[in-house]
DNA sequence: GAGTTTGAAACT
DNA sequence: CAGTTTCAAACTC
């Protein structure tokens, strides 16, 4: 159902039409009509790969970060198909393709789409990061997002009642979607006809941090922890994007982004008194060494020592997947890197979260649904068997070099001290990588060749 | 369901 | 950039 749409991109898309773009009308044309006949399956626009701008700024779902558990993409795939599209914010974040796993016709359809968005993307070389007029923004996976938004509609939705839902207060917002019925929001900007005034907020949102809209936390092994499970700790790779500055929670509980995003608290965060469940900021579960030494203590030593072990794991990795902590990784590791947890039961990562899980489905499920980082990269390689990892780098050099045009500084920078985690380094530079990372998987028959 | 607590987001 | 205020979700009762 398609109740759900936010599809600012989809908005985008509309005006561009109405400029005879560059897009066919054609393809439009019969976007719309997929959208009308099929609950919004993605609309492969097709991009001539000359236009970028097809390409419109959306909302990312960055909540969306929050990614979804191995249950949740188990149910993510079989929803999936049914409906829905979901607005990937490519702009900051990357764009997230849907799973190439899934053998549906549908789903191949919209992997294409995605992919030429992204590759357009990669061939303009305009970076993830960049500003958002800019930037292209890939209208990717959309059409599952809906079919998350379907999935989460129980979960409950908004009640801002001074944000008018245009600020990230409101969840709605932050997550790129529009609000719907369920939100009990009050004078809520947030919908299909104040899309101008969305896109402009957005927009100024993201002026202000590039990566406001992108997911929040990145995660490059999908290693889903289960609650309760002492040994199901959180991933090293999987870490808030920012980390959180908890004072009283403890990082105990949701009102500590780290804890409801299911990931471990890292260097990265300020909190004090850190329990975080799934890994605590001293690292203590991390890295395995259960003392529960002063954080002061330990906090330095343990810092580096983290640092290394992430680097260790993440690095190679996100080398190819992700960008750092500013920039989004690979889509998985966005769209996974939330895990729903223990929260599921509530829906709590709100739809936007699903969306992009199960955007990504791909990626969690092949890449990610490994433990072991280095392990899952190789069945990435071997799943895909896609453009090789090494060729893409190639084709990126070429197109799209990392540097170019990527934000170096790290919106979270106000928070988070950009530390030098795997996450943390140099976004802009792996953003790049990003995006081409970003496009293999969803073409997965895109070879070096037919790039050339 | 109302009130409180919490921490991110926004503002100064 | 630090401190403060605003906001809405999370939580408690």
């Amino acid at each position: 159902m398609l109740r759900r749409c936010l599809d600012f991109e989809l908005v985008a898309r509309r005006k561009n039409l109405n400029d005879g773009s560059n897009c066919s009308s054609s393809v439009m044309l019969q976007s719309d009509e997929r959208f009308a006949s099929e609950d919004m399956q993605l609309v492969p626009l097709k991009p001539s790969n000359d236009s970028p701008r097809c390409i419109l700024p959306g909302i990312g779902l960055h909540l969306n970060a929050l990614a979804i558990t191995s249950q949740d993409n188990k149910n993510t795939k079989h929803e999936t198909l049914s409906s829905g599209r979901q607005l990937s914010l490519p702009g900051s974040t990357a764009s997230f393709h849907s799973p190439k796993s899934s053998q549906d016709p549908l789903h191949e359809s919209l992997t294409s789409a995605s992919t030429e968005r992204d590759m357009v993307a990669v061939e303009t070389g305009v970076p993830p990061a960049e500003d958002a007029s800019q930037t292209c923004e890939y209208l990717v996976s959309e059409e599952r997002r809906l079919e998350n938004a379907g999935e989460t509609e129980s979960c409950k939705r908004c009640n801002c009642k001074k944000s008018k839902c245009l600020k990230l207060y409101c969840e709605c917002f932050a997550a790129g979607v529009y609000c719907i019925e369920p939100c009990s929001c009050q004078d809520c900007f947030n919908k299909p006809i104040h899309e101008d005034t969305v896109l402009a907020t957005r927009k100024q949102i993201e002026s202000r941090n590039p990566l406001a809209f992108a997911p929040k936390v990145i995660r490059s092994a999908d290693s889903l922890p289960e609650p309760g499970d002492e040994s199901s700790k959180t991933p090293a790779s999987a870490r808030h994007k920012r980390g959180c500055n908890c004072k009283k929670s403890s990082c105990l509980k949701k009102y500590c982004e780290c804890y409801q995003g299911g990931v471990g608290c890292s260097i990265n965060c300020r909190c004090e008194g850190c329990k975080n469940a799934f890994g605590r900021k001293d690292g203590s579960v991390l890295m395995e060494t259960d003392g529960e030494q002063e954080e002061d203590e330990m906090e330095t030593c343990e810092k580096s020592m983290v640092d290394k072990k992430m680097e260790k794991t993440e690095i190679p990795n996100n080398e190819e997947q992700n960008p750092g902590s500013a920039l989004p990784t690979t889509p998985l590791q966005f769209c996974r890197s939330l895990v729903q947890l223990p929260f599921s039961s509530k829906c709590k990562p709100p739809r936007s979260l699903l969306a992009i899980g199960s955007s990504s489905g791909f990626y969690t499920g092949n890449k990610y649904g490994k433990p072991n980082i280095i392990h899952s990269q190789s069945k990435f390689e071997k799943s895909l068997q896609v453009a090789p990892e090494d060729e893409m780098p190639e084709i990126l050099r070429s197109n799209c070099s990392p540097n170019s045009g990527i934000k170096t500084a790290s919106p979270n920078s106000k928070r988070v001290s950009p530390p030098n985690t795997g996450f943390g380094s140099s976004p802009s530079r792996r953003s790049g990588r990003k995006l081409i990372l970003q496009s293999i998987p969803s073409f997965p028959s895109l070879t070096p060749q037919h790039l050339k």
